[in-house]
DNA sequence: AGCACATGTTTTTTT
DNA sequence: AACATGTGCT
């Protein structure tokens, strides 16, 4: 493609950020605004118009999926793969770091600590100092280090809140935890960010390198970075100035991890000469989806005013569906997916589900495999999450660098080696005593004090299987070396024995594990062992998602962001589920709640479909919901009600539907979720008590006007018909 | 040390 | 409802 054409058929916005060549610049780009398009539009120019050298520019995206995505697109334009580093921030500062690590005391083969790595972490801590007690749970520590670390105050810096319990607590725990990272030679997620900015600071021969090799920075999703990736850009374009961000504020949804909105809010003052571009033609979504998405976004006070308009023609109204549980939502769902592939010509592919939380995933889930409707989940119980996997990648992990705390605890005895707690006990003490790793005590058990010798030679013979692991992997491929893990261990004899029923399914996991590992190994570059396992830390679920085949896609909210659907389900509107109840007292995270849903109805290109439920089961029990104030904040006009009543679906005149649901939400405060009202509400199903007939169960519910007629069946076996409002029912669980 | 059974906890979102 | 942790017994 020649010069001309990577502009030729952008609009005159568009066009000006594409052209910009050096000093700072700043694209506020709305939903659906092309900004994709843009950013890798830009790449090619500046290699093609202005000479730029590909590898001096570094592009960073926000899931890895989208990088791979921007190189193919790049690459569609030039006609070949361009040597640009485009990644995340979590992938460039952890590439960086491998070489050089050294410089801050690490080994370059350092393994990478996930969430769930650092909460096991934080338990054994706890033990360890005796500071175990129900006030001091590992998530919430680990969630406040992190914090801690994106804002990059170390664990010298850290002053705790006067009074805070917790924050006391955190003063011992953080430089400890920070301490046994450290003799892991691990990092976590912010590490990379904190380590590669404290290299920057300390480094001055090493930043201006970088500064140097990296002249031209393009940073998408610029709304959700935190401090620490604020820095770590900073660094690198303060000088040459050449950094251009993109970024819509309303679509900032990760402040719970760190993510300060104030970057972007802020990037003028921080580069006055700054050129500002808006973008504000939507060429994804109908106006009717717009003009929804636009009334409820315009209830956060604190947002700057932003018109966002589509030439795409009105479209249809809004589908909002009330459903009576979380099984008719569920219903709903699969029976209007039908409709729209067999009577309105739309593929699988074409529908998105999206949720607040993974879990609600689980009933869609049980239906759609009942209507043999194809679907995917993208996220949720992560496959590497599973228990037989993370077995096998301890081992992998301890062949690469043994002195990993985490993997050595997670499999010293598993399978079971005959190695409890007390022996564990002895080599823990004798290894910080001494100060080195649990692994370097192991390779010399009779220093150990208080091990007799047939403890000696079982810890002995765990260090012996390691290096022979190790000897492996240096002989063999990744292959080989999972199969030798396999086999050294017995590990497949261990599920046998101990899963029982669920032995296949693990068996089964190993398996595709062993063919992801084929997989890999003919697409990497280098397949070595240490880039398998930092792919596996750093790549998310939505990166690996599937979407040449022809399925429904789910997935949370979260990882909906910048994809897009012709149809979009969002389920769950329900006050306490979204907004997540969580965040009743604080007007920020309503704020930022609104935002999610405001990026989950953008995703829509033709059809948008919001779905709730009345009563849901929760934690077993079953729990009432009012309609979340999302859905009171759409502008009316653009809405139809769908029902589904003895499995058809129903339309209905928006005004009164709206306002039944509407009156619902009136009475007690907007979360409490009102155990025992006494009208409306039922499903089938429901157990009641009367008075005079005893217990029954609600059989069918059918709608009147203001009301519900209820038929139900009592335990001496008659049937009645009952008006809701009126009969003297209480609910029985 | 390891098993079977009982109890308690979780679900907010993710690189 | 699903899973991790704890207890008591062998």
């Amino acid at each position: 493609m020649n010069v001309e054409e990577i502009i030729a058929d952008l609009n005159s916005d568009q066009k000006r950020a594409v052209e910009h060549f050096q000093g700072p610049a700043l694209v506020l780009a709305g939903a659906g605004s092309g900004k994709t398009r843009v950013l890798t539009r830009r790449i090619a120019y500046l290699i093609a118009h202005h000479d730029v050298k590909p590898e001096s520019i570094l592009a960073v995206t926000f899931t890895n999926k989208a990088a791979d995505e921007m190189k193919e697109r790049v690459a569609e334009l030039l006609g070949s793969r361009p040597a640009s580093w485009v990644g995340t921030f979590h992938s460039f500062a952890a590439r960086l770091l491998r070489r050089e690590a050294e410089k801050l005391g690490y080994g370059s083969n350092f393994v990478i600590y996930d969430t769930s790595d650092q909460r096991q972490l934080i338990k054994e801590i706890l033990q360890d100092m005796n500071l175990d007690d129900e006030n001091t749970s590992p998530r919430q520590l680990a969630s406040r280090i992190s914090n801690a670390k994106s804002d990059l105050i170390r664990p010298r810096d850290f002053t705790a809140a006067e009074g805070s319990y917790i924050e006391q607590i955190m003063k011992e725990i953080y430089p400890e935890y920070q301490k046994r990272l450290k003799a892991s030679n691990a990092l976590d997620f912010d590490d990379l960010l904190l380590k590669t900015c404290q290299l920057f600071s300390e480094y001055e021969a090493v930043k201006n390198y970088y500064q140097q090799k990296y002249r031209y920075l393009l940073i998408d999703e610029y709304q959700d970075v935190n401090n620490a990736q604020y820095r770590l850009s900073q660094h690198l374009a303060r000088e040459h100035g050449n950094i251009f961000v993109v970024g819509d504020p309303d679509q900032s949804i990760y402040g719970f991890r760190g993510a300060d909105i104030r970057n972007i809010l802020n990037f003028e003052r921080d580069y006055p000469q700054a050129e500002v571009i808006r973008l504000e033609q939507n060429y994804r979504s109908r106006q009717k989806i717009l003009t929804a998405a636009q009334s409820v976004i315009a209830n956060n006070e604190s947002r700057r005013e932003k018109d966002l308009w589509s030439e795409r023609g009105p479209g249809s109204d809004i589908i909002r569906a009330s459903l009576d549980s979380g099984s008719q939502e569920a219903e709903y769902v699969s029976r209007r997916v039908k409709k729209l592939t067999e009577e309105e010509n739309y593929n699988y592919g074409d529908i998105g589900i999206l949720y607040r939380t993974n879990s609600q995933s689980r009933r869609l889930e049980d239906v759609f495999m009942k209507m043999k409707l194809p679907y995917e989940i993208v996220g949720g119980l992560r496959f590497y999450e599973r228990r037989e996997i993370k077995d096998i990648m301890a081992y992998l992990r301890l062949v690469y660098n043994p002195d990993d705390e985490a993997s050595f605890l997670r499999v010293i005895n598993t399978p079971r080696r005959g190695i409890g707690s007390r022996t564990l006990e002895r080599v823990k003490n004798h290894a910080s005593a001494r100060g080195i790793s649990l692994y370097q005590a192991i390779s010399r058990p009779s220093d150990i004090p208080g091990l007799t010798a047939a403890y000696q030679e079982r810890v002995k013979e765990f260090a012996v299987l390691v290096e022979r692991l190790q000897e492996i992997n240096r002989q063999g491929t990744l292959v080989d070396l999972v199969r030798a893990v396999l086999q050294e261990t017995e590990y497949e004899q261990h599920i046998m024995d101990r899963e029982g029923d669920n032995a296949r399914e693990r068996l089964e996991n190993i398996g595709e594990m062993q063919n992801l590992i084929r997989e890999y190994m003919q697409e990497a570059d280098e397949p070595g062992l240490g880039d398998f396992l930092e792919e596996v830390k750093l790549v998310a679920d939505v990166d690996r998602w599937d979407e040449s085949s022809d399925h429904l896609t789910m997935m949370t909210l979260h990882s909906a962001k910048g994809l897009e659907f012709p149809v979009i389900f969002m389920v769950g509107m329900d006050e306490g589920l979204f907004p997540h109840e969580n965040c009743r007292d604080s007007q920020e995270e309503i704020e930022e709640e609104r935002r999610l849903c405001y990026v989950g109805m953008t995703r829509a290109e033709e059809k948008l479909f919001m779905v709730r439920a009345r009563q849901r089961r929760r934690f077993g029990s079953s729990r009432q919901y009012r309609p979340s104030r999302f859905l009171q904040e759409i502008d009316e006009s653009v809405i139809t009600c769908e029902n589904l009543k003895r499995g058809r679906i129903t339309s209905e005149r928006r005004s009164e539907a709206v306002t039944a649901d509407i009156s619902e939400a009136d009475g007690p405060g907007i979360f409490s979720g009102s155990a025992d009202r006494s009208n409306g509400n039922y499903s089938r199903g429901d157990r009641v008590k009367h008075p005079e007939f005893g217990r029954g169960e609600i059989i069918s519910v059918e709608d009147e006007s203001d009301d519900e007629l209820l038929t139900v069946r009592f335990e001496d076996g008659q049937k009645k018909q009952l008006m809701a409002s009126f009969a003297p029912l209480q609910r029985q669980n």
